[in-house]
DNA sequence: CCAAAAGTGTTGAATGTACACCCATGG
DNA sequence: CCATGGGTGTACATTCAACACTTTTGG
């Protein structure tokens, strides 16, 4: 065998930023027997990351095998630059934006706590579009996503009534749309 | 560099058969510069399989790099012997568990005509729990999951009322779940 | 006529969307 | 007292599970 496989790791580094949803990437080589995850340590800041998870491995055009994950979290990285790097970045936009409505993802989004409205920003911001804060919060309370915390957020120069301050019930990913379908006989949501 | 890096390419290949939900996996060292579905294709016969999607990529425990991919339909490969295997095996039935819910993969399962009977019982291997005939139909005729074709079976010896027969609507993957939450403002199902 | 298998009707629960309305604060 | 942003109530549509009932066949 003349040269030897080449591999990296690359991380998609996505999060809300200014009201957008700003993508960065980073990659390394994999070094000999080094684990997935260990490279993935040394491309970026992972203790940063508040969800990580693996997006998919591809060929790039110059020949190299890529495992790419998706992080969310406030981690550094670079602008995408070529055309593989920017392909990457859709398929962890898409998958980002598939999770929002079914888990609990948000939270990587989400600093500790948070009004109902900046989650609404965050989640328009993610998704793309307008989201309802009315609808948003009885959906993801009503799933047992968020949970209110004490004390409440005073109103800005132009007044209003103060906002009640949430936090995500759980930091880690679930899914938890109830209504997924074919569940076994018997299995009804306990509400 | 003195090792050069070897990865593999995996096929876990899911049918069901004689009622139950059958595993098989298979694997072949990508060769330099080769594609890894050109990979896949020398490691399982791919034209007999009705849909394929990746896995996951993983370090074995012998320290190669191995990406799996999901095949269902009925490509004959071998029995999962190391553990290694049987992880991805159980991975790649959790996948096929989750999707049948939410979208039509359920063709890839399927031959081209059905019965609903026939269907229950091949979604109830795959998901290892009782499917009701009744809900089944009704939930996959309403996504437009199913339609139904001329004809129908006639009944076994021990009598019944002949069975419509069925196909799928499409035979590539499509997500059917209507019920995601969080679409943009204004987009009812049109029914 | 009876058993067996297939298919339809109906009810009730859970979930989401839309929108009207009320609440609390700054000026 | 009014504008502004936050929060709740309510009505309605959609989806699904459960189960009773009807239909069509073989014996």
């Amino acid at each position: 065998m003349a040269d030897s496989t080449v591999d990296v790791v690359f991380a998609v580094v996505l999060s809300v930023r200014a009201g957008r949803l700003a993508a960065s990437v980073a990659s390394v080589e994999r070094r000999p027997r080094e684990s997935l995850q260990a490279a993935l340590a040394r491309a970026v800041d992972v203790e940063a990351l508040a969800h990580v998870e693996q997006l998919e491995t591809r060929l790039l055009s110059d020949g190299t095998l890529a495992t790419a994950y998706l992080g969310l979290g406030a981690a550094r990285a670079r602008p995408p630059r070529t055309a593989d790097e920017r392909s990457l970045v859709d398929a962890a936009r898409a998958r980002l934006r598939a999770k929002l409505s079914y888990t609990n993802v948000g939270f990587a989004l989400a600093p500790e706590t948070f009004t109902i409205s900046e989650l609404r920003d965050l989640y328009g911001a993610a998704l793309g579009h307008d989201v309802s804060a009315t609808n948003l919060q009885r959906v993801l309370l009503r799933r047992g996503v968020l949970e209110r915390v004490g004390g409440s957020r005073a109103p800005g120069p132009a007044g209003g009534r103060p906002a009640a301050l949430f936090r995500f019930a759980s930091r880690r990913l679930a899914v938890t749309d109830q209504f997924a379908v074919l569940r076994p006989p018997g299995s009804r949501a306990s509400g």
